[in-house]
DNA sequence: AGTTAGTTGCACATATGTGTGCAACTAGAC
DNA sequence: GTCTAGTTGCACACATATGTGCAACTAACT
């Protein structure tokens, strides 16, 4: 409830995006960066961030939350009917956000807990749950593993993918990525190109 | 060319072992335990483990050995000549000591070097690489993803599976983990599991 | 001009990990 | 028995990160 403050605070408001951002930078890097890591990536002095969060884990906690809300944000579209195409839009719309938050699962164990993260990609993993069970009811999808197994794979198979897409080994991440998850999910190499389009074009439209 | 020397230094070396051994434990749960708790975990003192090891970059580089010389030894087996059930029966045999293994992924950009990594994983890397083209050359896969891209969402989809199964989620993880490669490779789910039947049968004999 | 929120720069206590040095101990080898 | 390699238990110096306290500074708002 906040109502628009005048202006020092304009700053402080600034400098915390402007932290939260360096970190996020930071910890891509190297997962325990030190606070005056930090600071010096942000242009700030190690004491104001301080003035922001009292301590570390006050940091990595605000670095998931916005983390956790821009994924659930992600699962927020409107579905196409066909189960496929409905899958590699769901992939190409995380694509961006998924790897901009892909540093967090580097410090899963430790800074925040693992079932802290499971929490937070959670919203994704029930969206794909549900459209793969919804490919399978109608067919599009084969049934040869459980699916809680293979929606695991899929985000294992993004992440690395993201990874390769880092290295600059690929060009079109979103693009890979949709393509492995939809033949993952037993489409036919040939006809998951042509989802893929789809799935693009159902994108344009809608956003 | 050490020979079989007495006896004082037998317990030296099982305990070099014994190091290691903790070292691999240790880490897994948290990727830089110090020193000390590796100590501990092995049933001895700090100092004993500076006189095995210089410094913490030795022990790590000692991990690094242990897993390139296994990773290397489990891609050196007779091949079957199907491409498909070469792909699988590398999955299975790969399985076990890649899950032994599979800590040092999580410290790769600090301890080690990506560099380091890579070339521990070499081996494997090009032997998966080459059965996949192979297998694309003899018609049995499909080239819808370049084949690096492909060896890297296997990997990622591996390393995945192989957490789920440590958090229980998935008994068999090796078979689902051939699954998913093949198919993600282009096989037909329903040929898939014939073929994980064929590679089993493979490493049986062979072995 | 004066108030005020935010920033800066420094100093400090605290904690934790690393690597080393040294004397005492143990149990086989000779 | 004595020698010897390996282990133990302590002590130390050193480095690095954390979180706090405080006084001085800045710039906008009243």
């Amino acid at each position: 409830m906040e109502e628009p403050v005048p202006s020092p605070r304009k700053r402080a408001n600034a400098n915390r995006s402007r932290i939260l951002d360096a970190a996020m930078r930071c910890f891509a890097g190297d997962p325990d960066a030190s606070m005056g890591d930090v600071a010096k990536a942000a242009g700030v002095v190690r004491r104001t961030v301080y003035a922001h969060f009292p301590n570390r884990d006050a940091l990595v906690e605000g670095l998931a939350d916005e983390a956790g809300a821009a994924l659930a944000a992600s699962v927020e579209f409107p579905e196409p009917e066909d189960a496929a195409v409905a899958l590699a839009a769901g992939v190409l719309r995380l694509g961006p956000v998924s790897d901009r938050y892909r540093v967090l699962l580097s410090f899963a164990r430790k800074e925040v807990g693992e079932e802290r993260i499971s929490e937070l990609i959670a919203p994704v993993r029930t969206h794909t749950y549900g459209v793969v069970e919804r490919g399978r009811a109608a067919g599009v999808f084969s049934a040869y593993l459980p699916t809680v197994v293979l929606v695991g794979m899929m985000e294992g198979l993004t992440i690395a993918t993201l990874e390769q897409a880092n290295r600059g080994v690929v060009d079109d991440a979103s693009g890979a990525m949709a393509l492995g998850v939809l033949v993952l999910a037993g489409v036919a190499p040939d006809r998951a190109s042509e989802v893929v389009g789809s799935a693009r074009r159902w994108l344009q439209i809608t956003a």
